[in-house]
DNA sequence: CAATAATTTTAATCTAGATTAAAATAATGC
DNA sequence: GCATTATTTTAATCTAGATTAAAATTATTG
């Protein structure tokens, strides 16, 4: 039965269906990728991945779910090693492109949310937003601390967003390009704060 | 006869039919957006869309071709109106972002490149980055002219585009943001140079 | 090793939505 | 108004790719 050991093997071979998936929607685009070829990516044959997934938007759905925690993640742990307002933004902007980029990556962009099931939409949609509130919660917390000067914290946080987002559209995995972005791409971020 | 007058009805038909093509794959997602979607936009029916279009995957490539185009104008006219690095790209912003908003908007964002078909993708991609790659030379010039601070070109541009790109992710229409976008975003994305 | 459960494959369906052809309607020039 | 061309619709196809059911394989457990 699936105890410990077992319940992990599942587990792990749908996180790598889901790193597949969110490496396929990246690169050949949603209505490009077919279950086949994420399939193909894993040595598997399209109808497994119904053994892990209900359909094909389950299987979106769960990618957008996964990208939303990520993130979620990135922020969480530079609010833990953050010393002040602008650090936990710089070291969140580091934590979010190291995850991008790196083994755990790609992560996906959500550019098919629109066609999830309403109760999935709202779902991923809740948590981009409660994302983009935390993120501009702590530019506050930088403009209180006198570590970022005053902007408009919508306008900037959606700005920011969008670049972070976009990355995976012109980033396609070489790892060159990876170590200058990690090195380079959060100072470029914070420039304006 | 199709002369002047009729050319012109054909392509101010096509026009529209591009217009509400990008509404639909902006609102409901690619895969989520049938032909039928957005035939009934224009009030037509989805097989009259064969009348100006080849199938779908012409659709598609031709709101991106336009997206590229729009863009190019913006910057163009920023070209030509603007005194100093920094002032062509204040304007720029400015300039773009007034077409994404306004009626001629909305402008379809490039999620779907990869399922192009290889030229019309080559061709898009390449518009898109020749665009870039004009951009950047701009923030070249401000930097020589003094108006903008040095920074690594190719990171920031990326950044930016990543940002004006996203846009539509969370502008839907609404007038009041529509104003305040234009007002202020255009700052908020050059607060770094 | 036998028995049970977990995972994957094979081989069909099933379906939405793209596409097409022919007919119908609307516009325009003469 | 008639003839011609432009535009749209109606009514079928056609198809890729999602989905499903049953069988086969592989792993696990006692």
């Amino acid at each position: 039965m699936a105890s410990d050991a077992e319940e992990t093997r599942f587990q792990l071979q749908k996180a790598r269906m889901l790193r597949a998936a969110a490496q396929c929607f990246n690169d050949k685009g949603y209505s490009g990728t077919s279950l086949r070829d994420v399939a193909d990516v894993l040595g598997l044959t399209d109808a497994a991945l119904y053994y892990y997934v209900r359909n094909k938007e389950e299987l979106v759905y769960l990618c957008y779910v996964r990208a939303a925690d990520l993130g979620r993640e990135a922020l969480d742990r530079a609010h833990r090693d953050g010393e002040n307002g602008l650090d936990i933004i710089l070291r969140y902007f580091r934590y979010h492109i190291e995850m991008m980029v790196g083994e755990r990556g790609p992560i996906a962009i959500m550019s098919e949310i629109p066609s999830l099931k309403p109760d999935h939409r709202a779902e991923v949609m809740e948590l981009s937003r409660r994302h983009s509130k935390n993120f501009e919660a702590v530019l506050e917390t930088g403009i209180e601390d006198g570590s970022v000067s005053p902007c408009n914290v919508r306008m900037t946080g959606n700005a920011i967003m969008g670049s972070i987002n976009w990355i995976p559209k012109w980033f396609h995995g070489d790892p060159e390009l990876a170590q200058k972005l990690i090195d380079e791409f959060p100072e470029v971020l914070a420039r304006g704060l």
